[in-house]
DNA sequence: CACAATTGACTTGTATACAAGATAATCGCA
DNA sequence: TGCGATTATCTTGTATACAAGTCAATTGTG
């Protein structure tokens, strides 16, 4: 490889950062990281999950996860309730606040969506493909 | 859009961690992170650049440029010399040790770009089509 | 039942990433 | 030439990300 800009690493991880940045801007109104928004998206799917559930399915560790579930529980959007079964479990509920930005969040990250269809240029799915086989533990080494 | 997983923000962001987490189990060995990585090669490429021209290459900005700096001057990989035309730049020159680390850094970068390979299974070309593209900030909007 | 191993959440330390702002040096133009 | 605008770097503050380690609660096993 004889370019930075042609390893994939560099490819992948810079066009996070692109997508990423945009998504900053959309959430920034309602006062939202791109982080936050997809923990606030697991949690509409189904409340009371554990900081341990959310980790393993937004693929962050409970380091990184303490970190997000402080902010959205500064910020009035979810709470912390221990679990009376087990009580090294704090469950995870959305506040009225946490429940009333759905509408507008999806909204602004469906934008996101179509805008990042038209920049890929018609390579929408085979991107998709190639990045969930990246993303599958199994088909590495 | 239903899911998370099924965003292009999340899948983008997803692969970029694991090829990042990737590159540094490659690049630990060396003590060196794949951010400074990236930041060698384009030096091993051309000597006395300035900051701001790193971080053009690198896209990152000149906050995140200085910490970068700061660590491959203090592992002693490189050195800022004041520019004696304008006092304001700092130009940045291997050592050594900074030299010596091209011929081991470039072969375990090699390694990974053909793991992912192999990983993304087949749409490598696509994979970095799309990429290029969402990178291209004149596709956007 | 006792106790070693495991688990869930948190803490600490390091490294990106970027917005916003400070400062010093240089440039551009009247 | 003088001085406002620009530029290069650095600083501060916030937010991921993760390795490594702590601590209390729970589980599995003899």
């Amino acid at each position: 490889m004889d370019r930075v800009e042609d390893c994939i690493s560099f490819l992948v991880g810079k066009a996070a950062q692109q997508i990423t940045k945009r998504a900053r801007d959309k959430l920034a109104p309602h006062r939202v990281t791109p982080v936050q928004y997809a923990a606030l998206k697991v949690l509409w799917e189904r409340d009371g999950l554990s900081s341990a559930d959310l980790g393993g399915r937004l693929m962050l560790d409970s380091a990184t996860m303490t970190g997000v579930i402080d902010r959205l529980e500064t910020a009035s959007l979810i709470e912390r309730r221990s679990d009376p079964e087990d009580r090294r479990v704090h469950r995870l509920f959305l506040t009225e606040q946490g429940k009333a930005l759905q509408a507008p969040l999806d909204a602004a990250m469906d934008e996101l969506n179509a805008e990042a269809r038209t920049a890929a240029g018609g390579e929408m799915d085979a991107l998709s493909r190639a990045l969930r086989n990246l993303n599958d533990l199994s088909r590495w080494r």
